[in-house]
DNA sequence: TTAAAAAGTTAGACTATTCTAACAAATTAA
DNA sequence: TTAATTTGTTAGAATAGTCTAACTTTTTAA
């Protein structure tokens, strides 16, 4: 079995690689805020574990063994999420920390009465897919709000980050996974975009807030 | 803060000096699986946090701040087991393994809304109080289910462990919390009782067992 | 194609936990 | 009240994780 710490190692991995495949020593160092030597040597001990493919001077890839591994982590992360907001009525803003936490516990139960209670659910409070027991997971292209086309609607499918600093600013401009919203105007300038929302209201976002929100 | 480990070190202070107030190295040693110079060592830095007094060859005891930590440590465990068996549904057999993991998740939040959802509860599955908030504990002398006087009528209150093998055999037994029974006959060979139960079976069960069900 | 700059490694050190071996104090038994 | 036996402590070592300092390789820019 893998240590807490060595399985935050293994989502971020997972979650720096899905762009490319691999992952480079320092990026993975500034995301757990480390420093490159502990990563270094932590990619040492994966390697020797058989989780990660890790030759000196080169990036850093999963096996499928570390696959599986990351996608078991973030099925557990992403389905105490829902059940934080589903079960226990937590704001979506404020799960992501405790699921932090209870994406370590060790119980196969615990898990399966989750997935039950929440039926067997495919996404998360932030849109994110939940992988399956198998470590399946449902992917498509995505377009960022950022994107859309002036003059277009669309639904907000996901989010891309859950932290609540991120949320909190969403709660405030009353958006929520699932609106419909109408691309009124990107200004050229920023790339800040005016929404009209299905409050009647009109909505500002700058192009940082408006390219982690995905819609479909 | 303490780190995991030194919670469960104060938890087994706890349990273990609940009789006469104090404890010894060699039993924290037996109870937490490890040697002696290891619980040596530990004691000297929960010394140094204020979180026991400890004076060499002397026993431990907990100050009154190692105190409160202890309660709100059994009392995230507590409200964890009955979550997992009215909310979750799991059986009371198997909940204390994942309350041993839950207990050290760190937010407010998490055991606010359990102790809300479970409208703030007074007992665990097991019939063991849940401290409050602010550290108040329930208390007063139990009755052991072998102590029992011959043909009187009790309820079970409580059983003093919740190790899934023995509730397992609990189980087996068909008793549970709450269950009216009848103490039929005492052996005085080995002290094994006869339980007249609700169910109109007749129930043996040994001393060892009998020793640890509360009744009143 | 050199010279910086960036990225990656090694070496050595430190904290948290725990262990074994050896020694000391306290308790128990003869 | 000696001699065992039990209990507790010290010393020294090991593993998991991390860090800083000092290189080494690669990459990027000039
Ligand atoms: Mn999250
Ligand atoms: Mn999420
Ligand atoms: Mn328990
Ligand atoms: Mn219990």
């Amino acid at each position: 079995m893998d240590s807490l710490t060595e399985e935050n190692y293994i989502k971020s991995i997972y979650a720096l690689s899905l762009a490319t495949g691999e992952v480079f020593v320092s990026e993975l160092a500034k995301k757990l805020n480390i420093k490159q030597p502990s990563v270094n040597s932590m990619m040492k001990r994966l390697a020797t574990k058989k989780v990660v493919a890790y030759a000196p001077y080169k990036g850093i890839r999963l096996t499928e063994k570390g696959k599986k591994e990351a996608l078991s982590i973030i099925r557990r992360h992403r389905l105490a999420e829902l059940f934080l907001v589903k079960v226990m009525e937590l704001g979506w803003e404020e799960v992501h920390d405790i699921a932090e936490q209870l994406e370590h516990v060790d119980s196969k139960r615990f898990y399966s009465r989750m997935d039950e209670m929440l039926n067997f659910p495919k996404f998360d409070p932030h849109g994110e897919p939940i992988p399956d027991s198998n470590g399946k997971i449902y992917t498509q292209k995505r377009t960022a709000l950022s994107d859309l086309v002036e003059g277009l609607t669309a639904t907000i499918a996901a989010v891309g980050e859950d932290e609540k600093s991120f949320l909190d600013h969403l709660n405030a401009k009353g958006l929520q996974i699932g609106d419909t919203v109408t691309l009124k105007k990107r200004e050229l300038f920023d790339g800040s975009v005016t929404l009209q929302h299905k409050s009647k209201k009109e909505i500002l976002l700058t192009h940082q807030v408006a390219e982690r929100i995905w819609v479909e």
